[in-house]
DNA sequence: TTGCCTCGAGATCA
DNA sequence: CTCGAGGCAA
């Protein structure tokens, strides 16, 4: 209701003013001031006042939360300070250690003082406020880029769209986790299974998952929320020295922060805190995986600096990962691109960690034995960094009569060429070379793939089919290919072909880099092909040197230096070489960086 | 490794 | 409608 002689723009500042108020009682508090009858109310009349007076409107008002198109596409973000990843620790002992060093680093005799707070299960975000209003959102990526997700996370209503009070930076980016609560992720699934779709398998793919959609509308109806948990870049305003201070301080400008965030004074503390914030993991109303144990003093941080990717002043202590049960149902000898035979379990079907695992990669048969794993034994299941499933032992007491040893094959289960394993190596390995379809498949997959040679479309079901029917065996064999092939295999048509053969042409044309790196030498990773790419400058020079002048490059060792000579020593490598150049594979010339030091 | 989303295109059926 | 590919996150 106008008050008389209110203008329209004083009466939609005070509605927004309002708005948020209650906004920020209701999702940051949780505890709201007025019904919700109230605050629909007052929503309701700044959108009357905002449709008739549309130059009144803007982004940061309560009413522009989620946009009413979809956008295009996702666009990358750089960070611009990189999103690390977390050490983990698994056990006291290895808390204890994460506590010793930092203490020895900062030569502290008595305790540190550290904040710790859950680790929730949900999708890492930056979010970034120029002037209090929020501009972007992204995901973290790889820590360098993420994507920009601004029209997604600005519909959760946890996370403000302008900042409360003052003293922020001007720049400020803060961070924290979106995660979707267990009663939202109940309570989605029921409404999606009535609606005929299927349900989510685990809050945290739902959060990850809702965070993906290219409308926004969609996002709206996802019970997302937010909890930050730190502060990134900043200018133009200073933060406060101790990480208590800072999520205080975010607290005051209106980010919802852990209500189980502490301070904790040396690592008996943390250790108390970890086993009480287990012991309430049940109840609390969101998934976590561990507490967040970080050096409370921000000087300190700096002081103790960074190991590769990850903070030396902040630790993820981890719960132990779920385990299941199940049977293991047989042993299969995967070839991979090198021809190293790996065997995998596979399993009866088991949910265990948020998702469902039929696969387990045993490694290699020194670690099949040290399990003693056999076919029909049933077997303990986990996911390893809740990622990976691992076998972690088998149940002895459940062992059926009549079990056998696993044994490596002596051929090759896709090629029957003998399998070899050299003298203390752990791994065995088909003999057959590029005989083998499975190598054959792998090489090509690997010659493909994006970092490699980028051929967008010739996936995996295209080159089993392209080396199954025996139309293509190297990978030069692929650009001597014609719409009419491609378009007589499976799920092909003409669209498809015409798509797969241009995007072959384009590959043509590529970097001295990713063509070593494409050629799957072993022990030539993206860095090594670059540093070898540098240092050699052309595919002559380096097919010429011997192994000295290889290991003359930086982080080239002997191992290297062996594998890349045996590679080119190998008549039929040099082969598809000339043959790929033949087809019209060319790059840029590079300066040698071996002639410039000389 | 699994699950999620999106896109393009082929397969299926009315 | 379903599938394959590709990209992303943990």
């Amino acid at each position: 209701m106008g008050q008389r002689g209110d203008t329209p723009e004083g009466r939609a500042a005070r509605l927004r003013e309002q708005l948020r108020h209650h906004n920020y009682r209701y999702y940051v508090l949780d505890d709201p001031e007025v019904p919700d009858a109230e605050y629909d109310r007052l929503m309701r009349e700044l959108q009357a006042l905002e449709a008739e007076h549309p130059e009144l409107i803007a982004p940061d008002s309560p009413t522009q939360r989620v946009g009413h198109t979809p956008i295009a596409g996702f666009t990358e973000v750089s960070h611009r300070q990189r999103m690390l990843s977390l050490d983990n620790a698994l056990t006291e002992e290895e808390f204890a250690e994460f506590d010793r060093r930092v203490r020895e680093r900062l030569e502290i005799e008595g305790d540190v003082t550290y904040v710790a707070e859950p680790k929730l299960d949900g999708a890492a975000i930056s979010l970034l406020y120029e002037d209090g209003v929020l501009v972007r959102g992204a995901t973290r990526g790889d820590g360098a880029t993420g994507e920009d997700v601004t029209h997604n996370v600005r519909t959760v209503e946890s996370i403000p769209l302008r900042l409360r009070g003052e003293g922020y930076p001007r720049v400020l980016e803060v961070r924290g986790e979106i995660y979707m609560p267990k009663a939202g992720f109940r309570q989605l699934n029921q409404r999606m299974e009535e609606e005929g779709g299927k349900p989510f398998v685990n809050p945290r793919n739902a959060a990850a998952g809702s965070l993906r959609q290219l409308d926004p509308q969609l996002t709206a109806q996802r019970p997302l929320e937010f909890y930050c948990y730190g502060a990134g870049f900043h200018e133009s305003g200073d933060l406060p020295g101790r990480q208590s201070e800072i999520l205080a301080s975010m607290m005051d400008w209106g980010l919802r922060v852990s209500s189980r965030m502490r301070v904790v004074v040396g690592a008996d503390a943390c250790t108390e805190y970890f086993h009480e914030l287990g012991a309430a993991r049940e109840s609390l109303p969101y998934e976590i995986d561990g507490a967040v144990i970080k050096v409370d003093d921000v000087g300190l941080q700096q002081r103790l600096g960074f190991v590769s990717r990850a903070p030396r002043w902040a630790i993820a202590w981890k719960y132990p990962a779920e385990e299941e049960m199940t049977l293991l149902k047989g042993v299969e000898f995967q070839v991979g691109r090198t021809g190293a035979l790996t065997p995998v379990a596979r399993l009866e079907p088991v949910f265990v960690g948020g998702a469902t695992v039929s696969n387990a990669t045993l490694h290699n048969m020194d670690e099949l034995h040290r399990k003693d794993v056999r076919v029909g034994d049933t077997v303990i299941i986990r996911r390893a960094g809740d990622v990976i499933p691992e076998v972690v032992r088998v149940v002895a007491e459940r062992r059926p009569k009549g079990t056998r040893r696993v044994v490596m094959p002596k051929r090759c289960p896709v090629c029957a060429s003998e399998v070899v394993r050299a003298e203390g190596e752990a791994v065995a390995r088909c003999s057959g070379g590029l005989i083998c379809p499975a190598q054959r498949k792998e090489a090509l997959r690997h010659f493909a793939s994006r970092r490699a040679m980028d051929i967008e479309g010739l996936g995996t079901k295209l080159i089993d089919q392209l080396v199954d029917e025996e139309i293509v065996r190297t990978p030069a064999d692929l650009y001597s290919l014609d719409e009419e092939v491609f378009a007589g295999l499976e799920r092909m048509g003409e669209k498809s072909a015409a798509n797969l053969v241009q995007s072959l042409a384009k590959s043509r044309q590529t970097t001295l880099d990713r063509f070593l790196y494409a050629l799957g030498i072993r022990e030539v990773g993206e860095v090594t092909a670059g540093s070898l790419a540098r240092y050699f400058g052309s595919m002559e020079a380096l097919t010429a040197a011997d192994e000295e002048a290889l290991e003359a490059v930086p982080d080239v060792g002997p191992i290297v230096a062996r594998h890349v000579r045996a590679f080119f020593d190998q008549q039929h490598n040099r082969d598809v070489i000339e043959a790929l150049m033949a087809a019209g594979v060319s790059w840029p010339a590079i300066e040698p960086a071996k002639d410039k030091e000389l």
